[in-house]
DNA sequence: TATGAATGAGGCTTCATTCAT
DNA sequence: GATGAATGAAGCCTCATTCAT
């Protein structure tokens, strides 16, 4: 329209259709992690959520097919960015000292990122189709680090089928910690001490070798 | 208008007004109850609720201030039903053992009153008062009984406040075990016994005396 | 609110529950027939059929299962105030004669109920069940009218079945007939006695004994 | 971006830049005419349309000022269509015969053309100056079939405007009669005998001259 | 106290059309 | 000319709550 402007196209007009695309996805995708981060799933209505990715109701639905699909996707891809963060943080010790330091880093992550916590926690039952990816990825993963521990000596006299269960308790035990003890009025607060002791003695005791050493080196 | 129907009200004239009054409200307490475990909270409208009890919507109105309120109540009644049953099946057997016993207990509650599942694991973002509320009556429970079991010298080593958070993990646990396998297409069915078997030796050996016996009788 | 305003209860108040409730109904209804009539069923849309009936969007839902539901009682009910309309109409002479009447009586009511043709003829693609209900409603009359012409020896030579056929053909003309004829920009208008003429010309000729006269008296 | 392409562009690039044009069009009609055959017009949008022709939503409005614009050019199209198929249909016998071939022939089309029906009859609601262009076209080819008819003696006592009615007759006959006969579950059968018979009875007696033959040759 | 019709805001989704690339 | 993302109005319907009877 302004007819000379083709050399001052600003940042956003060097980009091309497809990257314009992904971009306007992206900002929906954001502004939906934002919104069911403060105000739950039931609160993220489509409206709530263009308003706040500034595009048109309409533009939603060029991106995802329905409501639900957007809702669904949202804790598989927070999930996976929560594993990472976890893999980083978890260390080289025995495997003991591993799952704590995991288990730290989970609040860590909560504290970073700190929408994933409702977003967790509300998937269940408004996303169940996400929650149930997002459970899968993270269970997978889990036994797998469960399994190599054994493999290693650090665990005795656990079947593979008693490690899935553990891992449900995990995750369980995990998130109702972190409603419990993460929320202050709102915001996100560290987790208390005595919270991390007791699930150290729990799972050290009653899950991996008490003395802390794995049998093979 | 109800002037002369004293005489020809049948069965349900002989209560009196107060009784008539509770007993209508029971009728769409029970309602919401079968409700809110068949569809969940979200679905569980005014006049679903209304419609099960078979009162008209304004009934409602004058028994609830609101649908939250009677959303709230919800947990907590049945929660103590359960704390009952569970309690009656916990023998008295040495602490490790009773632990066992209400473990078990739980997931028969959960058959018995199949609505209860749902009711529980969806009030905390549909009823969070009412969560609340059923929280710090199993939490203070518990922690009593933990105590007890300190007392009695079947577990050492743990703080007041440690219990808090044991138990927190308990009933993450459980809520994440009862979802995962109890659930069968709808239908709630027993819980595997491997479940069982990696939940006893988590918690004997992590929490209770590995021995199994008490030190003072 | 104006507390003394008991005894001023004005002439709606005269209406006790059941009264009101039909009378809201009719006004939805009576609204409808009006929008469809001036703006065709794909424009009538419950916003503005409420709005013409003075009523907000959600007391449709009270009367009306939904929009389609309405839709479809549309041409019935119409349909048989024509019918009534017709046969009021018909006269007593023999049986050509009162044909040509009843051709005649069916355009006086389209000009009498200037939403009715356009109900009828949107009808077939907006209102199918309504529709079809209408048809069968006409076809089952006006066969019973040939049968008995043919019974008094007015028709020869034309089976049951051959009835039927000359009943949607003469549904179908009338349509075609007041579609071309009838319209004057909006308004309805008589139709040209040369249309008349020459439905006389075919149907006595065609159908009914050229003579005009009955076998027996 | 298409500067070196003309070489390697293959079958489409034969044709130059106005058979290109056409060609897309054409796609863009006959997609149209697929989709209203099938879903009507109320359920035929752009989208739709033009997915059904693969091209871009954006194409559409190269070739089309708007919707509504391709709507009303579907019928003319497909009606001259049905006027040249009839047409070879028509064969030399007799006034009558030849109108009895006319009727028989509009089903066979029918048949031939299943989208026709449904075009055809919606037009007249969703595409009404295409519908009102396609009548006149039929009004003007039958009205001249019957004054030559009555040139040569097949047909007296008639008037032109009569004519014009009797026309209109017919076309709301057929309509009718193939909608009432033609749809069997979504498919189009032939009509059933007794239709054409009773068609042929009526025209003949109340047309045409009984005997059958024309007054001149 | 019981009733149930009335309310109107708000939710999800579709769609014809525009326009920058 | 072709593309397809962006737009925003409009449609249907649900629901908690109120209030006159």
């Amino acid at each position: 329209m302004t007819q000379g402007s083709a050399p001052a196209a600003a940042k956003v007009a060097k980009l091309n259709r497809v990257e314009r695309n992904a971009w306007t996805k992206r900002k929906i995708f954001d502004a939906a992690t934002k919104v069911v981060g403060k105000y739950g799933y039931s609160e993220a209505s489509v409206a709530r959520i263009t308003e706040e990715a500034g595009v048109a109701q309409g533009t939603f639905y060029n991106h995802f097919e329905n409501r639900q699909e957007l809702l669904d996707q949202l804790l598989p891809k927070i999930g996976m960015d929560m594993v990472e963060f976890i893999r980083e943080r978890t260390g080289t010790a025995n495997a003991a000292r591993q799952e704590i330091a995991r288990f730290g880093a989970f609040f860590e992550f909560i504290r970073e990122v700190p929408e994933f916590l409702r977003i967790l926690n509300e998937a269940e039952f408004f996303a169940p189709n996400g929650y149930q990816k997002h459970l899968d990825n993270i269970s997978t993963a889990y036994v797998r680090i469960l399994r190599r521990a054994r493999q290693a000596g650090a665990i005795e006299d656990f079947s593979d089928e008693e490690f899935e269960a553990i891992v449900h308790m995990f995750m369980g035990a995990r998130g109702y910690l972190s409603r419990r003890y993460s929320y202050a009025d709102g915001a996100v607060t560290a987790v208390p001490h005595h919270v991390i002791s007791a699930y150290e003695k729990l799972i050290t005791r009653g899950l991996y070798r008490p003395c802390g050493e794995d049998k093979q080196p």
